[in-house]
DNA sequence: GGAGCTTATATTGTATACAAAACAAAATGC
DNA sequence: GCATTTTGTTTTGTATACAATATAAGCTCC
């Protein structure tokens, strides 16, 4: 199995973005190395990628740790969200058609299957699910730079919900996906946005002030 | 003279902004270590940045290149600006406050003293002037995660305005900075959104995004 | 027993060594 | 003469070695 740097950037993701491994865990690089039978060299080099993106934090001399966003950074990351994403869908309700809506509707049944499974495998794939959602309709307004601004701000989002959710969020925010791409499907744009608006708000509301969890065990996280 | 990878990534961006460094320009990962006296560890971390803030792009086994923006990532940058800075200047109209007026004028003098200033070193500080007026409104709408955003789309549009820039671009553009600093300055939101989005249209107009992508297969073929 | 210093251990930072791939040029065959 | 193969050189990809720094453990002194 030939393991590159991107893989072992984007199976560090993926095990952040679903809350596997949690806020502050301490990612060594020769732990990483060995779990992934790699050189400290390609670990560095996901680990720089991974600290562009925002999701994990380099400290010099230090080693790596999986982001902690403070209070700020939480809110100014849902800020972020509350401007751009009402552009966004407007600048995709502009190229909507009807295969998009399928291919909205699709992740939408997904979500939905999700939210009838139990266990934990189910949650984690549910909440990235949700993320995906929003990706999609980044996707759909066909701007890939927006696109990757939005796949931040999603991955951002939830390492925030990990720290300071109350429940598990994203079990409400199922109804609201699916009001808005009925909106859109009726090209009710403004209320699209209001609605998009709204539901940012209420996955903030859901957050709490409370201190954060300790790291979890590297090895079951990365599931190797 | 102690150099980090933050070092030699600053200064490469810095000369690919100022357009020292040519769109489409091999920058061989021995021939920068030597410049700055480090070994190719530190200068590929240098790269794997600046790729990330897509100014350069990194082929698998070839090496290193000053990114050359093709005319549809050259509009999708400016979609992204027109979408995104009229809402981070609605977020920064309302922290706008006497001291940044202040300091926006402080920049708007720099780019008029330089303006009035003949020779190339000149006109390159005058390209980074234009763009830091951008990067000054969107430090003053207090959201660090805008601000990198913002960051990215100013570096890029240099790397644009490089490849298919007719004039000297920002010369047309002081002007309508004033007049955008003018209409905060009076509290006059709108006006100053609509100048904005003017200001983005008028730089963008200047391009010459019609005409096949100029001498870039040529230069690429000869690998300068 | 605990604060502060000293030593030991582990981890990161950087350079270098070697392998693999791409590139350029010379040699070969037609 | 032209296309193709072969060889040699350069450049990148990855691992490893060594230096510098931080963390942990042990020790002294009060």
């Amino acid at each position: 199995m030939d393991v590159d740097a991107h893989h072992i950037r984007d199976a560090i993701r993926e095990a952040i973005v679903e809350r596997r491994l949690a806020p502050g865990t301490k990612l060594s690089e020769t732990d990483v190395g060995s779990l992934f039978n790699v050189s400290r060299t390609l670990v560095r080099a996901a680990l720089q990628a991974l600290s562009y993106e925002g999701l994990v934090n380099v400290e010099k001399n230090r080693g790596a740790f999986v982001a902690h966003p403070s209070i700020l950074e939480a809110q100014q990351i849902f800020a972020a969200r509350r401007l751009i994403e009402p552009v966004i869908l407007r600048e995709a309700a502009q190229r909507i058609g009807k295969a998009e809506i399928r291919h909205l509707r699709l992740h939408l049944a997904d979500e939905e299957r999700l939210r009838n499974e139990r266990g934990a495998a189910a949650r984690r794939a549910e909440i990235k699910a949700s993320g995906d959602v929003h990706l999609a309709i980044a996707e759909i307004s066909g701007n890939a730079i927006l696109k990757r601004f939005m796949d931040e701000l999603v991955a951002r989002s939830s390492l925030v919900i990990a720290l300071y959710g109350r429940s598990v969020a994203s079990s409400c925010g199922h109804d609201e996906h699916q009001q808005i791409v009925d909106a859109l499907e009726r090209r009710d744009v403004d209320a699209a946005c209001a609605l998009m608006v709204e539901h940012i708000n209420h996955i903030e509301a859901d957050l709490d002030l409370r201190s954060a969890e300790k790291g979890t065990d590297l090895r079951s996280a990365l599931r190797l």
